[in-house]
Formats: structure tokens, sequence, C-alpha cells
DNA sequence: CTGTTAGCGCGTTCAC
DNA sequence: GTGAACGCGCTAACAG
């Protein structure tokens, strides 16, 4: 391995004089930094950042942990989080936490011992606080995307949960539905929560009373569809709601293939509009009514946000940054009754 | 910071045997590792994976260069990369090249730098040589996935172009197709090149003369819309193909997208089909008839051979390993004229 | 089984 | 402007 010592020698100066013209100290002359760079040249050296690392205690390196880059909407909030820290010179890491606490836990140590300079963090739930904390004692700068742990305070960027519920509700209202379906995360995530608590209150000031048998409650992952399926059969069919709420792609997409194959029409039967476009492809498939939340950005801005803090330009207190999602009305809802 | 210095005093031993105790080397009392361990835990100590790669020139950190993650078979790739890395105890770096070579020759100085122990890597064309050849010059393996540049040799995994276009090919040949058309990706990238030959070959095999006019050549990434409708546009309308073989996933929709644009019904005028889902989620818009590479296999046993080669325990001689597509015949192909 | 010494590649003092 | 000496946290190579 090429190291200063090589080019110092080659170059006929110290150590020291090569290590100033790699980070381009002022204080060096022309000629000699002609001659180091010469070398450097020659010799093909390229700088150990792990040596570095170990004075500077800076390793240009975050942490991106996130449940699963297979869902559109992370794999957008990676793409953003990633251009934005190649433009500032970070490289990212990637982790798959899958929504399990544990495997977030791990992903944690990993991150603390490769000596990160931050992490930008989708939390697996309110149980993530320990492994929050542990992050806070290291002083190891972080920023919450998409949820949050409140009881461990940190910057943040989300949707904001409770408007776009409202616009979705809103839209089934006015095409005319009453008997509306929340069909949600689990309750210990925080947009979960602001899903369902919007949810309520912008049925409530329509004068329309919840139903809790309408607000089912599920998991964002993939792999809800039976557990759709089942809550649906255990609605009698008189009962059933005329439009659904899905709380992510996920569910969305699930509910549409729960409803097919039980023979249920959209938007005939139900209409059915959910969180976040299932598709990375813009309108490839136009057929789901879904409210866009601007993932790409969310990533993008979070590794900002990340970055001024590790670089310590951020303001002390910490910020919290919310972003408006994009109707996008298409075919899978319909005015209530139109068709029968 | 905490460091083995300090839990070394608090145990009443020396730094070395902290540093045993944590590589759980054999040769230590039990009696003395419980005590060390019980210092470690107190003082919440985590190794220092500079340090030790300073000494020990690993860095458990693996690159993972692919064109974009929001491609859907590149995010599949990382996904099964990913869980094959922390399976084996390292951590993934990602990089999008955005198939520009000149990224990927940024890609590959930090790498470089970071000191990775290995690469995972879609060449962003033949031209990738030069990178390619910096990375052997260190002595850094690397895995080319999906594609290969054949002037630097390394292992890989790759799609099986011949037979998967000869599968799509005689799909559409038995539906009484003739004027076939192929949107390739640019002949400087070998799975295209692949896929170009083997779709010449198929025609003539099938005793039909392949039409260069129907062979057009775009990129692969998603931006190439415009392009296909001017190449579209370009053919007069009765000699137009009546079915079309799309070379990725992009090419695929936007194809649809075009002829949607141009008013051209799919598969009533033109059958439509390609290489790889445009979606993640599993059969959530079943309409493409598709071929569906492996792509999670590849990631997960690429990165496996990389590993294996990182850790000698690999053949000297490179390895190729070619993966078969699945077929998923949907309705975007039909019978020729069964519709006129 | 455990401790001592030296050095990994680089940057930060200080002098010169 | 430039250089020598020391230390970052850890481990390999020897002792003992």
């Amino acid at each position: 391995m090429v190291t200063i010592y090589d080019i110092a020698k080659k170059a006929n100066v110290s150590p020291m004089t090569v290590s100033r013209v790699i980070n381009n100290s002022p204080s060096i002359k022309e000629s000699t930094r002609l001659k180091v760079e010469e070398a450097i040249r020659e010799l093909e050296y390229v700088p150990n950042k792990q040596a570095r690392s170990l004075t500077s205690k800076e390793t240009k390196l975050v942490s991106l942990v996130i449940p699963d880059i297979s869902n559109p909407f992370f794999t957008n909030i990676a793409r953003g989080a990633e251009d934005k820290a190649l433009q500032l010179g970070y490289q990212v890491i990637l982790g798959n936490t899958d929504e399990n606490k544990d495997k977030e836990a791990m992903y944690i140590n990993m991150l603390m011992s490769s000596g990160v300079d931050g992490a930008l963090i989708v939390p697996s739930s309110d149980d993530s606080a320990a492994n929050m904390k542990r992050l806070v004692k290291r002083r190891i700068p972080f920023v919450y995307v998409d949820r949050t742990v409140d009881s461990v305070p940190a910057d943040s960027i989300t949707g904001d949960n409770l408007n776009t519920t409202r616009e979705l509700v809103q839209h089934l209202i006015e095409l005319g539905h009453e008997r509306i379906g929340l069909i949600n995360g689990p309750a210990y995530l925080s947009n979960a929560r602001e899903r369902a608590q919007a949810f309520r209150d912008t049925l409530i000031l329509s004068g329309i009373q919840p139903n809790p048998r309408y607000m089912i409650e599920t998991h964002f992952k993939q792999d809800n569809l039976d557990e759709i399926i089942s809550k649906f059969l255990s609605l009698r069919e008189n009962e059933r709601p005329t439009a659904i709420v899905a709380a992510n792609n996920f569910i969305g997409v699930n509910t549409l293939r729960a409803l097919r194959s039980l023979g249920i029409r959209v938007p005939e039967d139900i209409s059915v509009t959910c969180f976040d476009d299932p598709d990375i492809i813009p309108d490839y498939n136009p057929f789901l009514t879904v409210a866009k939340q601007p993932a790409y950005d969310m990533g993008y801005i979070g590794m900002q946000l990340l970055i001024e803090r590790i670089q310590n330009e951020a303001p002390a207190a910490t910020r919290k940054i919310v972003l408006p999602a994009e109707l996008k009305v298409r075919t899978s809802t319909s005015r209530r009754g139109a068709q029968d």
C-alpha cells in the first residue's frame, strides 16, 4: 500500500509536507506542492480513510436505516438521501430493519462501531426509544424520517399526516361515501397514530360518527394480504364500508388484491385510496387514487438536515419539517351509488 | 470514547487481554473472560472499527454500485445483496451511477479511499473498463452483476439473456406475430448486445428475416419515453411491428405509455412484453407479460461470490453464474389478428 | 493463559 | 515554509 511516506521519499520532502498538500494547507510553496502532486499521481496514491478517521474522528459515512428498500416509498427516500450525501461528500450505508426493533438494534450497533458520522432513521416502533437513546448517549447525530419516537427528540422530516388524511377522507365524502374504513399500520408508530386521529376527526367534523369496526389495524409490510382478507371477512356483508383509506402503499395494493380475491369490484363496490404510490414509475398504471408523499424530498432534505447537524451548522433546537402530499385522483375511487 | 484501555483498567487486566476477549480468542480463562465482559457491558464499550482496520486491512464494508436504486430490478438486487452481507457480517455502501461512467469513476474513487473490502458492480458501459482496471490494480475484489465488461475478467452473475430473449420471441411467434420489434438498450452494454443477438438468431431460426428497422436502440434509464415515441413515429403506420420486446422494465413501461399516447391499443393493436417486472409488489397489476429475472437472487448470490472472493475461499478461475428468468404471460400479449 | 512492545497510516502539536 | 515526535485505538509477535 502506498502511504504518505512513500510519496514523501519520492518527492524529497517530509511526510508532513505531503499531508499538507493533500489537505491543501495554504502555507505551502507552489513548487513543492507541484513536486508532491506529481509523486502522488505517479504512485497512484490514495489516502487511507481509516487512518485519517482515527485522528479526525469523522468518517464521512452516514447510515440510512429504513424498514425495507423494496418498498417504493423507502426506495425514493434512499435515492434522495444518496443524492444529497454524494453532493456533500458523504457515503451512505444501507440497512433494512423489516420493522423489527431487534434488527434495528443490530444496525445501531454496527453503525456505532463503524463510526458513522450520523444516521437517517425510520424508527421501527416507539420501542425504538432504547436504540435512539444509545445514539444520543454517544452523541451520534440522527434525523427521523417519516416517523418519530417522541420520547427521544431529534430533527425530523415527515409527511403531513393530518392534512393528507383529511384530504383523502374528504375526497371520499365528496363522492358520497359515509361508511369509510381505515386500514392502518400499528398504533405504536407515530405516523399511524396521527393518521388514525386525523381520520376520526375528519369524519366527526363532517358529521359522520366513526365506526370502530371500520378502523382495522395491520402492519406496513408487504405480507399483510392474508390479514387484510381475514379482517375483511370478519365484517358482515351488509355492514362493509363502501370506501377504504389504506395507510400505506402495501396496504393499498393488498387491499386491492384482497377485494379482487373476494370478488368485490373496485371502484364499483368499494372505492380504494391510499398513502404513497406503489409505483416507482410515474403514471405507469394510473388506477389507484393516492396521496403521494414526496419521498425523494424527504430523503434529500433529511440528509441535508443530518449533515448540517453533523457539521455543527444546525440550530440547537430540534427542527421539525412537515411536507405536504399530493392527491392524485385516479379511477379506484368513484361516486357512491353511481354504479348501482 | 471508551477504549480497550478503559475497560482493561476496570477489569484489572491488560489491554491485550481485552482485545482477546473481544475477538473471542480460545485461550482465555473463563473467569477473566467474564470479568472483562462485565466491564464491557458496564462501560457500554463498542470496538472502534477504524482502528481495527488499520492493522487488519479489512473494513467489513462492501460497495454496491448500481445504475439506479429506483429501478425495481436494482432495488431487488440491493435487497438481496444487503441480506447476504448482513448475514456474513458486512455492511453495504450504496452508489447510484445513473449509467454514467464518470459518476461510476467517482464511486470507484470513493470506494478505494473508503477501503471497502470489495464491490458488487453493475458496470455502466464497456468504457467502464478503465474503472474496473483500477480495482484490479489495487487488488480490490469485485463481482459483475447483470452485465459484464469482457475486457476485464471477474466473477459475474447475470441473467440468461440468450434463452430469456428466445422465450420471449417464441412466445410472440406462437401467438402468430412475425413483425416483431426489439426496443433495446445501448450496444455498449453486454446484456443489450446479448439480447440483440439472441433476438436475431431466434427470428432466423423461425424462418423470419430480422428487419433492422424493427431493432430500435435507446437506453435503460427511466426517461426514455420521448425517444421511444419519436422512434416509433419514424416508422410508417403500415410497417409498424405487431409485437414488441422491450429490453428492460423502463423501456417496457414507457413503450406502454408511448403507445397509449399515440392511441395504439395494447394488446389489440400491438402486443408488448419486456424483461424485468416493473412492480416490486408481486401481481399487483397483472398486465404486462414479462420475463422476470431473479434480481433478488442475483444480489444475494453475487454478494456471496464477492465475500468468498474477499475471504480467499474462491477458486482462482473466475466464476460465471447465469440465472434463468421466469416467463409470466399476462394480458399485454395476445394472438395476432384475433382482435381484427 | 496473560502481558509487553511495536507499529498500522495519518494529523496535530510544537519547534526550526 | 517545513520537519520531528507523539498519539489516535487496536492487534501481531513475542515473551513469560
